[in-house]
DNA sequence: GTCTATACACAGATAGAC
DNA sequence: GTCTATCTGTGTATAGAC
C-alpha cells in the first residue's frame, strides 16, 4: 500500500536524475540525493538497494526510451540521405533539450565496471549502433561501416560535450547553441566534405 | 635539500596520473594515490597543498607539452589541407599512445568548478582551438569556423572516448584501433564527405 | 623528507521506532 | 513508507616524532 504516492520510485528517479548527470556517480552522496528528493537517506534504501541500483535505474530509464525513438528513425524506410538527416536532427535535438540525457552520456563513456559496461552495450546501444553501421553502408563502400558510425556520432556529441569550455573560446556566438544551426552545419559537412567545389 | 629524490615532486606526478586518467578526481583517494607512489599519504601532503592541487598539476602537465606541439603543427607555413592531415595524423597518434591524455581529456570536459574551466581553457586549449578555427576559414567561407573546429576536434576525440563501449560491439574488427586506419578515415570523411562521386 | 598516529567529517548502509 | 539513531569504513588533512 502506497502511503505517499509524491515519494514513489518515479518521483525519486526524477529528483535525483540531475544531480548524477551534473556531478557523476562518484560526485553525490546518498545524502546529497535524499535532500533533493526530500526525504532522509534511509527512506532512499526502502524504495532502491543501494546507490548503484539507484544510479543504473536513472541511466536505463533516461537512455531506454531515446535510443528506442532512435532506431525506429533509423529502421525507416526511406532513402538513405533523408534518413540520416533526420537522425541528426533528432539526435541534436535530444542533446539540446535533455541536458541529464547529454551528461549521463558522457559519464557512462567513462565507467570502467565492465558488467554496467556490457549492460549498458548489449541492452541499449547496441541495436542503434548497428542501425548506423547499417546506414552507412548504403552510401559508399569506401567507407568503414563502422569507423563510420563512430564518426557520425562523434561529430553530433562533442558539440554538446565540449560546451563547457567552447564557452569562454574568442569567436564563440549565440547562434551556435541553436540546434537548428548545429544539425544544419553537421549536415552540411558530413555529405560535402571540406573540398567539395 | 632532497632526502629521497626517488619520491619528489615529478615521479609522484608520473606515478599518480594513471589513476586520476582512469578513475577521476572523485573516483580516486588520497590514501590510493600515496599507495600508488609508495608512500604514506602524510608524504604526498608535504610536497602538494591538497589533492585538488595535485590534481591541478597532474592535468597541467599532462596536457602543456601535447598542447604545445599541436599549436606549432597548426602554424607551420604550409597549404591548408597538408596542414588539416598533419595535425589529425599528430592528434590521433597522441590520443592513441598517451591514454592518460586521452582519458583527461574526458574527464575535464565534466567538470564543473568554473574556475578550473577558466583556466584550462584560456592556459591550455585556446590557443590550439582558435589555430584550428583558422585553418578551417582557409578552407571554404560556408562553415562556420567555430562550429568547423568544434566537428573536427570531436571527429578525432571520439573514436577513443567510446573505446570502451565499441569494443563490445558487433563488426569490431583489429584494425580499427590503429592510428593510421583511424587517420586515414577521418581525413578522407572530412575532406570528401558522403556523397563524393 | 617521510614516517606514525590520529583528528574529524562524511561516506554507504541498517535497525527498529512510529 | 519514512523517520531517528547509529554502525562501520573511508575521506581529507594535520601534528609531531625521527
Amino acid at each position: 500500500m502506497v502511503k505517499n504516492t509524491r515519494n514513489s520510485r518515479p518521483f525519486i528517479l526524477d529528483r535525483v536524475t540531475p544531480l548524477f548527470a551534473r556531478l557523476g556517480y562518484n560526485g553525490v552522496s546518498m545524502r546529497d540525493l535524499a535532500t533533493a528528493v526530500g526525504v532522509t537517506p534511509a527512506a532512499l534504501y526502502y524504495h532502491f538497494k543501494n546507490k548503484d541500483e539507484l544510479y543504473a535505474e536513472v541511466v536505463n530509464r533516461v537512455f531506454k526510451k531515446k535510443i528506442t525513438d532512435a532506431t525506429a528513425i533509423m529502421t525507416e524506410d526511406e532513402e538513405p540521405v533523408k534518413r540520416l538527416e533526420t537522425f541528426i536532427v533528432w539526435f541534436v535535438r535530444a542533446l539540446n533539450k535533455d541536458k541529464d540525457f547529454q551528461k549521463l552520456l558522457q559519464w557512462v563513456m567513462l565507467d570502467n565496471d565492465p558488467k554496467r559496461i556490457q549492460a549498458l552495450t548489449t541492452n541499449t546501444f547496441q541495436e542503434l549502433f548497428c542501425a548506423i553501421q547499417n546506414l552507412g553502408e548504403s552510401f559508399k563502400k569506401q567507407y568503414d561501416p563502422h569507423l563510420l558510425a563512430t564518426s557520425i556520432i562523434g561529430l553530433v556529441l562533442y558539440h554538446f560535450e565540449s560546451l563547457a569550455v567552447r564557452k569562454k573560446m574568442p569567436g564563440r556566438r549565440a547562434q551556435h547553441d541553436k540546434a537548428e544551426t548545429i544539425a544544419r552545419h553537421i549536415t552540411a559537412l558530413l555529405e560535402n566534405g571540406l573540398l567539395a567545389h
